[in-house]
RNA sequence: GCGCCAGUAGCUCAGCCGGAUAGAGCAACUGCCUUCUAAGCAGUAGGUCGGGGGUUCGAGUCCCUCCUGGCGUGCCA
């Protein structure tokens, strides 16, 4: 469906044009004086200049050339604003065709692209940490918002599983179970199809390696397992794949428990294949140079304001790099997905980094010249006290901890509340710690660092999460109470309430474009929240179930039935669902 | 040094391509439950939009400059 905004702009540079005007003036936005009008058109303003007149001629002008039955006001004021007012059959009319509409209408406007979202980032035989909240969160809402515009969307998960950390767990193993057959060289049999270590010992294993690494001996011995495990020792493989299977299994669990789904469970090490052939091709054609001893690609170029340091893409010790790695990736994602975007998220400090790569991406020809790069740097995320998250005894906190913190303090709310029934607590309890978290993390603008506080979030009231949950558990109900809704259509606006909220409803669409336009899901946050605002407050003032004239009461539960399939369908690219009760 | 980002109410933040009176929430205070869930609604109070210049009929928004804070700045990711 067309805009609202959109319908009313060409209708305004019609009139500019037919008053004589260049139609460029004629662009409508929402007002921001809600109590003169709903929409104005700041055009005769700026045309005045041009025109060599007084705005409110040109305005007045304009207002003449005006017509048609979708207004019930237009008028020209001083200096020369043109206000307008949406008539009610118009209004009704275009929810009416939300409401019938597939996806209340809103234009695909990614249909026959692709898009990869790139926000796992997660390292194999690590627990996840409050660090990875984040990432997880925005890159599913981000990937959920393009594929609601009609994108093809591939998220991958990019796990950090080929480095360093690979060749520290094999060592530390070596030291503890020396006698295991992965060590042995001559071995050619079968190796055990059990892992030689669980989960929690593999957690444990990995920081203990990785606080070995000043020990020269242990350093080297980790450095040339990993060089070997590359190279394709087999027993080293051997491990490392029992390394996966049990990472990979914990992973999926934690993600699945934060409505976190990827569709690709590829990392660093499927990238591995396409590096030398890469490297290679680099080299010949003379994209990556010599410097310093390594292999370099400048990537400077005319007006930076900056110092650019070139792409390092095969280190002077001959290995690879993060770069190399994110490159190569490319590589595999453009052969096997041909995708039109990619999207990147990661923390922001890794802004230049990705500058670096997209600009040797663009240099070397892997991706195409029209392909949408973009690294979606968020902020940190800090503790109540602004500083850094940590833990008690100064370490990092788990993120499961984290999650399982903000479900005990829900369940208590919920059941201090006697709403829910015992059967339902936990079920209702975790739908709104997940909306608290992931609300209080998405409303606020992706770049920039906030503050995690527990208490602010999962608050019950004023902008959080639950409050939206509340809103549509409140609709919900009314409409159990009243029964069969599905079929009734929209009414014009009975009371200004109602029409608050159905001015409201059409805003879905610039909001969602707008969202995705700026990589920004909490345009969806800001969008829901007046809409739920809207919606208490219509609530408030109209008695519903009681409403005596039948026609009347048809009208409102359509519009609050419209109203609840609107934000659950934002909760739903938020990452998020609402209860029954709460 | 250079670059990027931020500075708006006591606190946390919105503010679209420059437009009319800078908006929310929290905290504080005041009303509204025998009526569809009060996790709600209504109201009061709270501002030199970091400072100073400039452009414009009009600047929180654009330009310059200064101050403060965070981050980055060739072989970690």
């Amino acid at each position: 469906m067309e805009k609202i905004l959109d319908i009313i702009s060409k209708k305004m540079e019609q009139a500019f044009m037919d008053a004589g005007y260049d139609a460029s003036y004629g662009r409508v936005t929402v007002s921001n004086r809600p109590d003169l009008c709903q929409y104005q058109c700041n055009g005769a303003l700026s045309a005045a200049k041009a025109y060599k007149c007084a705005p409110i001629q040109i305005a007045n002008a304009v207002v003449e050339h005006l017509s048609g039955a979708d207004f019930s006001m237009c008028q020209a004021v001083m200096p020369g604003f043109i206000n307008l007012n949406l008539s009610d059959s118009f209004l009704a009319s275009y929810l009416e065709g939300m409401r019938t509409a597939p996806d209340f209408g809103v234009e695909k406007i990614g249909a026959g692209q692709t898009v990869v979202v790139d926000y796992g980032g997660a390292n194999v035989a690590k627990p996840l940490h409050i660090g990875h909240l984040r990432p997880a969160i925005i890159g599913e809402s981000l990937k959920r918002l393009h594929k609601f515009l009609g994108y093809n969307t591939i998220g991958d998960i990019h796990m950090g599983d080929w480095g360093l950390q690979m060749g520290l767990i094999i060592a530390e193993l070596q030291e503890r179970q020396p006698e295991l057959p992965y060590f042995d060289p001559d071995f050619t049999g079968e190796y055990p199809t059990e892992a030689p270590f669980t989960l929690s010992e593999l957690e444990e294993m990995y920081p203990t390696a990785s606080g070995k690494k000043s020990d020269p001996v242990f350093s080297q011995k980790a450095h040339q397992a990993t060089f070997e495990l590359q190279n394709g020792r087999r027993g080293y493989r051997a491990i490392w794949r029992h390394i996966m299977n049990i990472s990979v299994a914990d992973l999926r669990k934690n993600y699945d428990n934060l409505n976190v789904y990827f569709e690709q469970w590829l990392g660093e090490s499927d990238a591995d294949p396409y590096i030398p052939a890469m490297v290679e091709d680099m080299k010949a054609r003379g994209i990556a140079v010599q410097s310093e001893g390594a292999w370099v690609i400048p990537v400077e170029e005319e007006g930076d304001k900056k110092e650019m340091p070139p792409c390092i893409l095969v280190k002077s010790d001959g290995s690879s790099i993060y770069a190399t790695t994110d490159l190569a990736t490319m590589v595999q994602r453009m052969q096997d997905w041909n995708p039109d975007k990619m999207l990147y998220v990661t923390d922001k400090r890794q802004n230049l980094h990705f500058e670096q790569v997209f600009r040797a991406a663009r240099k070397a020809g892997i991706v195409r010249p029209e392909t949408v790069l973009e690294h979606i740097g968020f902020g940190t995320m800090n503790g109540a006290d602004g500083k850094p998250f940590k833990t008690r005894d100064g370490g990092v906190l788990r993120l499961e901890q984290l999650i399982s913190d903000m479900t005990d303090f829900v369940r208590s709310k919920v059941l201090e509340n006697k709403i829910v029934s015992d059967d339902e607590v936990e079920e209702t309890t975790r739908k709104i710690a997940m909306g608290a978290l992931k609300y209080g993390d998405l409303s606020n603008q992706p770049t920039k660092d906030y503050n995690f506080d527990m208490e602010r979030f999962a608050a019950f009231e004023g902008n959080t999460g639950p409050y939206i949950l509340y809103t549509i558990v409140r609709i919900k109900s009314i409409l159990a109470r009243y029964g069969a809704w599905e079929q009734l259509p929209i009414a014009p606006p009975a009371n200004e309430y109602a029409k608050e909220l159905m001015l409201c409803i059409t805003k879905l669409s610039p909001a969602l474009e707008s969202a995705l336009r700026t990589s920004s899901p909490n345009l969806i946050c800001a969008y829901i929240y007046e809409l739920a605002g809207a919606v208490n407050k219509f609530y408030h003032e109209t008695r519903i179930l009681t409403e005596e004239n039948e026609a009347l009461q048809q009208g409102y539960i359509s519009l609050i039935a419209l109203s609840k399939s609107i934000l659950e369908q934002c909760i739903d690219l938020l990452g998020f669902s609402a209860p029954e009760k709460m």
